[in-house]
DNA sequence: GACGTATGTATCAATATGATATATATTATA
DNA sequence: TATAATATATATCATATTGATACATACGTC
């Protein structure tokens, strides 16, 4: 097996929920997803292209105001090929941190910066979480929906995991800030 | 600014520890470093190739017992190339979790399904989780060690983390068991 | 009327993956 | 003691993906 270009399910899995145009599938990754994934434009259009020459979706164009938008929708061929891979098991979660890459090489450059990266770190989680809760509360509203439920399940998963986050945060820097003493008393 | 080429910094960054062969790189990718980044063969044999063109790092072969291998270690002017970029702040933490898109998307293919997924992301974390305390319990012992405080950093982070997931799988199983009862009343 | 932001589609060089090929060394197993 | 499996070691390539950029219209606001 070649490379699995998981593109093609994204894409399938976001047309399966509703109609959409290439920015409106870029705008969910963007909000909704963002947390557990992320397309470029240089991949979702020529995706799209390929997914439809497939017969994975079909296309309509219309001219709303003299802007040129496509929407896509998926097909049963299209329902179908999703579903397959949604029954295979995981592969791989892949995540990449680029925070603690630059923590990890973090004696090359010392403590005071390497505090300021964990800093960076906890104020965009800070920032984020309160709008992850509120999906939360404003999902369990819409608990009888059974569509949301699996939404409702990722939301649930950032707020643990950013919980969790903070709290492994406030003990990184206590536990750098000795270092600082340390190495401070030693020079 | 074109693409940004992290494999550079994450290879400088290993080789600012210590000499090794790209087959040793990837092995510490493969263990180490496993919870947040990883690299291919593919992209380490070159890059090696050409941060030694740009003399960030030097090679010797030797040939032990009939099998080659070179070794890389790290210049001068290579440390100065990796502390810019680790002095420079944090631009974007990547995660592609497979396991939460199929969530997402669990829809399709309903709960017992999903709950599948749930239970093997579980289990991955399970055995995973005991060598993590392990790493944290060692390092604890090593604490003296400015260079192994790095490290630890990350290790407490897997286990924050670790424990989080874990809790979030069960409240996760326990939320969709809920809608099995509801949907399997219904049909 | 000008400026910034949002909607919308598209392309491309640079980068990275995943598979595969090729060899030798070491360890386990029959 | 053969032999199979696994570990060490380097390398390449088709395919996938990013990040940047280009182009154009629509809408709000100062």
């Amino acid at each position: 097996m070649a490379n699995e270009k998981k593109n093609n399910y994204v894409i399938l899995g976001l047309l399966s929920h509703s109609t959409m145009t290439g920015y409106e599938i870029k705008k969910r990754l963007n909000t909704t997803m963002r947390l557990f994934w992320n397309a470029s434009y240089g991949s979702i259009y020529p995706t799209l292209q390929l997914l439809k020459k497939e017969g994975h979706i079909i296309s309509s164009e219309t001219t709303e105001k003299g802007r040129d938008k496509i929407a896509y929708m998926i097909t049963q061929k299209g329902r179908e090929y999703l579903r397959e891979w949604l029954e295979k098991p995981v592969v791989k979660d892949e995540l990449r941190y680029e925070t603690l890459l630059k923590l990890f090489f973090g004696n090359e450059v010392g403590a005071t910066i390497t505090i300021e990266h964990i800093q960076a770190f906890e104020e965009k989680i800070k920032q984020e979480l309160p709008f992850l809760k509120a999906s939360v509360a404003e999902l369990k509203k819409l608990d009888s929906e059974i569509a949301h439920r699996y939404y409702m399940l990722t939301a649930m998963f950032g707020v643990k995991t950013y919980e969790a986050y903070l709290e492994w945060c406030e003990d990184a820097k206590e536990y750098l800030e000795q270092e600082e003493k340390i190495s401070g008393k030693l020079r």
